[in-house]
RNA sequence: GGCGUGGUGGCCGAGUGGUUGAAGGCAGCGGUCUUGAAAACCGCCAAGGGGGAAACUCCUUCGUGAGUUCGAAUCUCACCCACGCCGCCA
């Protein structure tokens, strides 16, 4: 949630801020919570200065009452005016809903810097590795997999439905290693500790994060519990800290927190969806960080680089790209995309995804620090990063170390943890 | 699913319907003492939201919501959550 002081002592900038997000609904939305603010903040003298009145006349009435003298018709007014205050408390009660519901609906504010525009404008920071040149014509990933007999995406289909891959042999061996070797990598070299969490949240978690309540087509829910399942775990992860008051001396800190996650996808059949490119229920090894305001900026930068160590490590050729403010998630402020190479099917694709929210979701989920043992509470910056996805990772790497006869070369990295360093067809 | 117990500040924990935003303790901060530290002693220590240039001041908050009352942490009802025992199950 956007800071609502911000928006009332800057409502043009904050308004143009948000903007930026190429959606012109923000615009009415920023005028119908300035409006509601101020009819909130009206009501709220009135109902304030009644309520200071009636409690200093209760209090009168406690001492009459312990004197002995008689209260009988201060306590006759005191009734008549507690109506008006409760029918005052229910206005204001009406506009608070009102003004949370709308506030919530508000993206956080792009960072200085991101490029305007839609993703057309998103912007090549860096690039590492290069793509491989093959003298033969590379296959996609999803007949290298089926020829290797490491994924079979029709026993999905016969199980669940379509999105939902199952791997077998070494193909499964490949998930559990990519795990493992992330966690490794992520708690022994970059400090993180390592969590694992729920796979099925609250609406209160969910709300912390800035899914719900905008987005809850996107999930998949049981009605029954009114709970959902995670869509990464980003969302458990950084609600752990929800309602707490951390220590400035612990912050800068990571989680790091291996899980599937559960996407609908609703509509985001056909394109750029075939074989694992775009699944309903896939593995992650996911970054959470929780920092001061005034280190997010360099921590996101750390924060993307433990992720790019990832895609460095296992060889694969990466790009990293900062989203224009009109591509940049709901409630992310600078978002820096990992995009490896796919050799097969010849495009970049997104394998992580680096954001640093501000203050958005610390609001949302209530999680402050103190900078020093009195002082007052401030709201944290959190962040996060895929530390990576899995199917895409996989993508890339059957595709960009793919040889002639159909085998794939195991990254050097990876071979403990495979077991093999060649995936190769059986005879 | 059945029965029971309980939810109070950063943490633990007391609380008789009326100066209780809340005793006491721990932690923290400041001080006295000390060469320094510890101990001891003294003091300060909730959050959110309004108004105000500021000093300051007001309102709200004891799991959540409704109710009774002039007045609720305290009484009533519903719900949520945690824990315990029983049942079922891995």
């Amino acid at each position: 949630m956007i800071d609502l002081k911000r928006l009332r002592q800057d409502p043009e900038g904050s308004r143009a801020g948000l903007l930026r997000r190429l959606d012109g609904s923000v615009a009415q939305t920023v005028d119908a919570l300035l409006g509601l603010d101020r009819e909130r903040r009206e009501l709220l003298v009135r109902a304030e200065k009644l309520k200071a009145e009636r409690n200093a006349a209760s209090e009168e009435v406690a001492r009459r009452k312990r004197a002995k003298e008689p209260a009988d018709e201060l306590m006759a007014q005191l009734k008549a005016s507690g109506d008006e205050v409760k029918a005052l408390d229910a206005r204001l009660r009406d506009i608070e809903a009102d003004l949370e519901r709308q506030a919530m609906s508000l993206p956080n504010f792009p960072a200085e810097g991101t490029p305007d525009g839609d993703a057309s404008a998103n912007r090549v920071v860096r690039a590492w590795g290069e793509p491989p040149a093959f003298d033969f014509q590379p296959k996609p990933h999803w007949e290298l997999a089926a020829d290797l007999g490491i994924l079979d995406l029709p026993a999905g289909a016969k199980l669940t439905g379509s999105g939902f891959p199952v791997f077998r042999g070494l193909g499964a061996k490949l998930a559990r290693a990519l795990a493992a070797f992330m966690l490794d990598l992520h708690t022994r070299e970059h400090g993180y500790t390592e969590v694992a969490v729920p796979y099925l949240v609250s609406r209160a978690t969910l709300t912390g994060t800035g899914q719900l309540p905008k987005f809850e087509e996107d999930l998949y829910g049981f009605p029954a519990d009114d709970l959902f399942l995670i869509p990464t775990a980003e969302v458990p992860v950084t609600n752990l800290h929800r309602d707490e008051i951390l220590e400035g001396d612990a912050l800068p800190f990571g989680y790091v927190a291996f899980t599937p996650c559960f996407r609908r996808e609703a509509g985001a059949h056909g394109k750029d969806t075939r074989g694992l490119i775009r699944v309903h229920q896939f593995d992650k090894v996911e970054l959470v960080r929780f920092s001061r305001p005034e280190d997010s900026d360099a921590e996101h930068e750390r924060l993307t680089g433990h992720a790019e160590t990832v895609l460095r490590r296992l060889e694969l050729p990466y790009r990293v790209v900062e989203l224009a403010a009109g591509d940049t998630g709901f409630a992310s402020a600078r978002t820096f995309d990992l995009e490896v190479w796919a050799a097969g099917v010849g495009t970049w694709l997104e394998a992580s995804s680096s954001s640093t929210f501000t203050d958005f979701q610390a609001r949302r989920a209530n999680i402050r620090f103190r900078r020093e043992p009195r002082a007052k509470p401030e709201f944290v910056h959190t962040l996060n990063a895929s530390g990576v996805a899995f199917p895409r990772t996989i993508i890339a790497l059957l595709e960009n170390h793919q040889a002639a006869d159909g085998s794939v070369r195991v990254p050097e990295a990876l071979v403990p943890y495979l077991g093999v360093d060649r995936l190769a067809p059986p005879a």
